[in-house]
DNA sequence: TATTAGCACTCTGTTTTGTCGAGTGCTAAA
DNA sequence: TTTAGCACTCGACAAAACAGAGTGCTAATA
């Protein structure tokens, strides 16, 4: 696919990108010659340029203007041109270190890590809470807390706990509810929670109604309470730096720009902008390779974060396709190391 | 302060403020004179409004301009005026019911309120998550979940449950633990979660470790997470309908729109404009009432919900000064009253 | 005395016109 | 194959011209 370019059309076009990145607006072949040391003259590199642009690379605003990259140009960029630059990292390690001992529980660190994040690229960012599948019930536990209430509790071999108080009608005494809680214990523990669906669950109602006369609230509300634990629909993901969107001047076009905003304004679409191959580590989406429309003047660069091998969730940054990709990357793969580790640590 | 205007000056500034919610342009004698049935002259109406603008009711962007609202003027809108005409509410009502029915947790419900309150007034708007003060313990349940593993549960008398595992080094035996279970229960059940500050568990923790010899480990863990129940600073809030800011031609100054956004991506200041009094019922902050300095060329509509008498979140919308206040303010009042039923079944 | 018609004046937003400069493609020379 | 030179293109920007909405004031009127 990517055909490979001789090294003065590599050299031009790498300085053609870097510099469109940093100005935001067209190249022209005398500024490239005047400031990036190609050992040819403007002449050359206009012809060179030509040539770029039959072959994809570079596109014209309109005649008599410079040239700018296209989504392909990036592409080969980001694919091949790019050195991935280290970020001055200390810093940033630092910072996110110190919000995960400041900070308790997930839902907290996850939604500083991603002003953080915004803060650090000066783009738009979001994560998603970490997500758990095929994961085990490792305990149920029934207990009675008051005459008419009772707490169910479930912990999953990965440490989550979910909790439940059940309003009865009737009254249970104690034997029974161990009884009930035992018949759970057996049924449930060690069960993979993909499994803990409603068939599932109708069967064993089915089964204890038989042997003790038990209205079925209380399975609705056990099974209610799984599928939250389980839905990836209800994974919230935590969004920052929306405005720093104004800042690049290709979201002056207002109509275009609230497109975006209205894109970023409903986690739906967000999730579906975020939405990325499991098994890829970095993926990085320019221009028409986000599927929706609106985001096809944008590039999205999203990374899983894991434990162990299993990713859990995913971190994004959303830009302008004149993103400044090296800087991104090495920030979004910082991010992603660290809340791996931290995510894993909680899990331990 | 309110000085009352007579029925002529009334019915114009009236007209004014309709006509410039609606336009939001300013609004000349001329104008008025046609599609408002004032029964005077455009130059009676003129000599009208050099009156208001003298008594600050109204300004004037330059001369020969027309003339809008001053943060004043509608002040006495919303004060004398507006007219609180009856949203057409029975969609609303519905399309928020079955928000209630179909999702589960507190957190999606409000998360899916602030949306559809955004949909309905085309303004940004931001709610809180319920937040509970002046409640009790009322069951405390400390079991063993693996060998180093225990499982602390907190229920409180409106019946939200806290849990956590904590990571034990000693193993200790089931006597122990129920040993220690007991102890908390005669300390914390029945406490005001208010009282339960570091002092206090510093003091049983002494007393404790008297009696059987007990890294204190625990009691940091019981602290945090007590404080995490109660702590107002870690109360979430939801935001929607960012995007339907830049509807507004007020914001196409892209500067100004950008600090607006900066505040609403930052949850700190967002919690700031959302602050009201707690025993109002519903407050417009208008222009220049708003404290913080970005926030001063918009409104903003603040309501509480409750359970019984007990405010324990807020809704807000916000927008320009020149708001279609009359449709907010049923329209927030509407959610609140929802909200507020929705919370306290939960909470029976 | 309160209201109104009339008019000169003011100010803004928009359109038009003109100019500048950056950049290109092509040609011919090195 | 590279480069210098040149005519040409196009957008950005500024200045000028214009239209229109609105005002304040004055003088006439009910």
């Amino acid at each position: 696919m990517v055909k490979n370019l001789d090294e003065r059309k590599k050299n031009i076009l790498h300085a053609i990108i870097q510099e469109h990145i940093v100005t935001a607006s067209p190249v022209g072949s005398r500024t490239l010659a005047k400031k990036y040391d190609l050992g040819v003259s403007s002449a050359t590199i206009r012809n060179e340029m030509a040539d770029l642009e039959e072959l994809g690379y570079l596109k014209q605003p309109h005649t008599s203007a410079g040239r700018i990259p296209s989504d392909k140009g990036y592409r080969y960029y980001v694919d091949i041109l790019m050195k991935n630059k280290g970020v001055n990292s200390d810093k940033l390690i630092k910072t996110l270190s110190e919000i995960a001992k400041d900070r308790h529980g997930i839902n907290s660190i996850v939604s500083s890590m991603t002003t953080m994040l915004s803060e650090f690229t000066k783009y738009a960012t979001m994560i998603t809470e970490p997500e758990f599948k095929n994961i085990k019930i490792s305990e149920v536990q029934l207990m009675k807390v008051t005459h008419n209430k009772l707490l169910l509790v479930m912990v999953t071999d990965n440490g989550f706990v979910s909790d439940k108080l059940i309003g009865i009608e009737e009254e249970l005494n104690k034997r029974k509810i161990r009884y009930i809680n035992n018949f759970l214990v057996n049924k449930i523990e060690g069960k993979n929670i993909t499994k803990l669906d409603k068939e599932f669950f109708e069967e064993i109602e089915q089964e204890l109604i038989k042997k003790i006369n038990l209205s079925h609230h209380i399975f609705t509300i056990i099974n209610k309470e799984i599928k939250e634990l389980v839905n990836p629909e209800d994974v919230k993901i935590y969004i920052g730096g929306t405005s720093y969107i104004l800042d690049q001047p290709e979201f002056n076009d207002i109509d275009y720009l609230k497109k975006v905003l209205n894109v970023l304004d409903h986690e739906d679409t967000l999730k579906q902008i975020i939405r990325a191959e499991k098994n890829k580590e970095l993926e990085v989406r320019i221009g028409h390779e986000n599927e929706m429309e609106e985001m096809q003047r944008c590039s999205v660069v999203i990374a899983n974060y894991s434990i162990g091998d299993e990713a859990v969730g995913k971190i994004g940054v959303l830009g302008p396709t004149r993103m400044e990709y090296p800087r991104v990357i090495s920030t979004v793969n910082i991010v992603s190391d660290i809340l791996s580790k931290i995510i894993s640590e909680v899990n331990k």
